[in-house]
DNA sequence: CCGTATTACGCTAGCCGTAATGATG
DNA sequence: CATCATTACGGCTAGCGTAATACGG
């Protein structure tokens, strides 16, 4: 049988064309090396050297032979990293949303339903997000719409009202009873992290705000307590009150009808059994938020 | 390392879906085969099985691997297939002709000047030749009209006549200064082997010609002692003359042009050098034929 | 002489088989 | 209890290293 280590011999040969760098390179013995050269012309049945007495050659055969042995470890390894890939995508959901606040949701309860799997998360457009599910890349998304595609089912997952939080003294902060994107023109407003369909929606209403975006949380914070810098906001945090969240502001609902969405999770069909349990979850979630009635008016202090 | 046999068992347990199964057709015992895919699995750094007490199964790595393995065996012995015929073809010299008679003469020729070569041969059409010949199918080939193409280098080689031999008493044996094809029409002709170009010619020129091919040796000479049917014959044969060639009947030369035609000898110009001392003797052999003038008028009893 | 390939010889790692054990239907 | 997989143990093959040999620039 043609054995892998023959080929890796006779590709490290071809390359040092001596015996001996090749068997320093493979930290082989000389004598081992070349009785395997051997053993592999034994072995295809062909001679692959011209075998002077001092010096051993690839002849036409063996030079095609290296070529052809190249090519074949390359599949095993390529064999080897696919197969690796493929367990790890055994072990790990991945899924993509439109927006932060699902992927601050779902973490949580993937965990609670699929112990012991890893989970990679990341945050496109919803076209890229159709296209990813269907292709097998992600195995879950998040969509603020319901998703149009004969192969992916799905549920309606979570709710979330945009807000603006502005500073006391601003103009526009007397209006509590809410505001309209297009009242936000040529604001500097502060975001964390990337926001998703959100900044699409907000620069098609109004596009002259300008965005601040910072990716560190600490960093983050430093600015909204050291400024008095305009700051989005969901419902989302005022579900969940953090203490100390967004001091020295006032929290504006947002009137435009596109800042209330509605979150759809949805999986490839032929998942659907796998991802059974977790949809259940987010239909009994969303059901409870329904008979909860409107999301809760936020407390600012 | 990633080693071939247990690729192989791979496939083999992939096959039968057991190990005991798998086991016999590859003439092991069952524990040898339970440790060679524990190995495998750790070689790759993946489960590929799902073990229960008493059953083992592919998982969804395991099915995948197999498929790669699979394919990876295959390239394996492509591999060998391919270095023996490449050795094959590095000893053999491979020609084809547009006629019998150089497939004669040229093996002793190539005998004397390439000792130790096997030779392989056969007849084609011209088109057929070439287009073998520019791709490395051929080495070598014989035209009956200058090859033109700008990668092949020739020599003319030898020249032929045709003959038709009749039993005295057909009216056409008489015409002893000879016959065009033409006068052929209705004849049933006896052939041994097939005679590559000739054969379009005689149809193009007479087309009621019927061939009664025959080509075994024995087989034909009973034909042609135990009948008067008409049988071609070259002056290839009269050079070289062996006796009771054709008796009873009256060679008659063919007065078309057509029936008058030099060989030329072709190789790719890329092997000019390997093939030099062949081209030189056919120069050789070709002067010679000319300075000895026409071509013999056969002896015929 | 130093570098390179091959031959000779003994060692050992690793692959195999037999036997025994465990689990399942 | 027949079938299948795994574990335990001992044997042996085959690939390896060391040492010695041979050849050449």
């Amino acid at each position: 049988m043609l054995e892998t280590y023959l080929l890796e011999q006779l590709v490290a040969v071809a390359r040092t064309r001596t015996l001996s760098a090749a068997a320093e390179e493979l930290h082989l013995s000389q004598p081992a090396l070349s009785r395997s050269m051997k053993k592999l012309e034994d072995v295809i049945g062909v001679p692959l050297f011209d075998r002077q007495k001092n010096r051993i050659t690839l002849n036409e055969n063996g030079e095609e032979a290296a070529i052809l042995a190249e090519s074949i470890l390359k599949q095993q390894n390529e064999m080897i990293e696919h197969l690796r890939a493929l367990d790890r995508s055994r072990h790990t959901i991945f899924f993509g949303a439109c927006a932060p606040v699902p992927t601050y949701t779902l973490p949580p309860l993937l965990h609670r339903l699929y112990p012991g799997m890893a989970i990679s998360q990341d945050i496109r457009g919803e076209e890229e997000l159709l296209a990813a599910l269907e292709s097998g890349e992600l195995q879950l998304a998040v969509f603020h719409r319901q998703p149009e595609a004969a192969d992916v089912a799905w549920v309606s997952y979570l709710s979330e009202k945009l807000f603006i939080c502005l500073p006391p003294d601003n103009p526009l902060a007397k209006r509590t009873e809410g505001l309209y994107l297009a009242d936000l023109g040529g604001l500097n407003v502060l975001l964390y992290t990337n926001i998703g369909f959100w900044y699409e929606l907000c620069l098609e209403k109004s596009p002259d705000i300008r965005f601040l975006r910072q990716n560190d949380w600490e960093a983050f914070d430093q600015l909204v307590d050291g400024s008095n810098l305009p700051v989005f906001a969901s419902d989302y945090f005022f579900r969940f009150p953090v203490p100390e969240n967004f001091p020295e502001r006032v929290a504006i609902p947002l009137l435009d009808e596109e800042c209330s969405v509605t979150y759809y999770l949805a999986c490839r069909k032929d998942e659907k059994k796998r991802f059974r349990a977790l949809f259940e979850e987010c239909a009994k979630q969303s059901g409870k938020m329904k008979v909860s009635g409107e999301p809760l008016h936020p407390e600012v202090r």
